[in-house]
DNA sequence: GCGAAACGGAACGGAGCCGTCTCGTCTTTC
DNA sequence: GAAAGACGAGACGGCTCCGTTCCGTTTCGC
């Protein structure tokens, strides 16, 4: 099932065995289904067509496999491209996130992560690192290359830059559960736009 | 410990007895601290130093006890008067959110509560029907005295327009945890002034 | 002041999950 | 083709929580 005898390329990426592959698959489909707290890795081996050991074996508690997971999944997303033009990469960048709210699993999985971290430091800690710090720091050098290009005010505050990126659309999605059109999109692109440069 | 023998009122606002008080602040406790999916009626009951049988005297299951405790505190938040201009009313609605979600438990309860909603089906109606649309209304009321005012363009985009109300701020607390500065609100203000305008 | 009702506390059988361990069966490796 | 190891399945003792039922005590309504 995987290659012949190659070694595996370097570190992460690529799922390693079907095995595996079937234990992260029903991982993901357990945690949209139960949410991170009432995730167990009984149900995770039930689903996944595997002893309990077969996890254990890989990783050591359910906090590991759960970090060591979406890491891999968040670090094999590519990145999107400098279009020239702030608004390019603003719609560039609320398409990707839309298409990635779109899917039923992550868009139940988001916000379930996003109140764990409340309440358990460790994951919280471990996703701020491999998840939203990159994010961040894409989002940032998007708004900087748009500074330089004088698009955007200099003394532009990040933080409220920021929250105006990524707010407005997770409530519509995750929170208001609805549906966003291409037009949604543009539209709300162009208020962003104006919201950046006011 | 509650009044003599005065029939209360009307409908549910106030807590009727020291015990029932005692049951819903240790509920609120225990939501915040392990969230609805992990809450367990047993340590609700341990934490306000009753029986469980106290409880199931007066909800038939953590849902309905959810539900009818949620709503109640819900139907007795005041609603902040119309200031007159788009500006004044923005900063109002801003301030009181950011006021809710400075504290701890409303901040951890909310964003759970939202996950929860995804995978509740019959949490989420009840949320929405008792939380999530009259907060609509007002927000829309709002926007409408605006347009009529002429300071917003008549054919603007409600439901973008409420994502861009309620998402940035949110965003900003429950999601990257920052503290908002009655400077930060009014800057936000500012932008989102502009980005309904535009 | 007395009977009724609600109280805190603890126990019940049943269910689910923990992490470990042992089976008997493939699958891989040399 | 034999030895080694990973595999699925499931049993284990221990824990938590469910919803109900019993206590003996306190509080309330009349």
């Amino acid at each position: 099932m995987t290659g012949p005898s190659a070694p595996r390329p370097l570190g992460g990426p690529v799922l390693q065995d079907s095995v595996t592959a079937a234990i992260s698959a029903a991982f993901f489909e357990e945690l949209a289904a139960a949410g991170y707290s009432k995730l167990s890795l009984e149900a995770v081996a039930k689903r996944a067509g595997a002893g309990k050991a077969a996890i254990y074996r890989r990783w050591s508690s359910k906090l590991e496999m759960a970090i060591a997971l979406i890491s891999d999944v968040v670090a094999n997303t590519p990145e999107p491209p400098d279009s020239g033009t702030l608004r390019g990469d603003l719609l560039a960048f609320l398409t990707e996130a839309a298409e990635l709210l779109r899917h039923p699993l992550p868009a139940k999985i988001i916000p379930d992560l996003l109140a764990e971290v409340g309440r358990n430091p460790e994951l919280g800690q471990a996703l701020l690192t491999a998840v939203r710090d990159p994010r961040r720091v894409r989002a940032t050098h998007m708004l900087e290359r748009s500074i330089e290009r004088g698009e955007l005010p200099a003394d532009l505050d990040l933080t409220l830059a920021n929250d105006l990126l990524a707010g407005p659309l997770y409530w519509h999605f995750a929170i208001a559960n609805t549906p966003a059109t291409p037009e949604y999109l543009g539209r709300l692109a162009d208020k962003l736009l104006a919201a950046l440069k006011a």
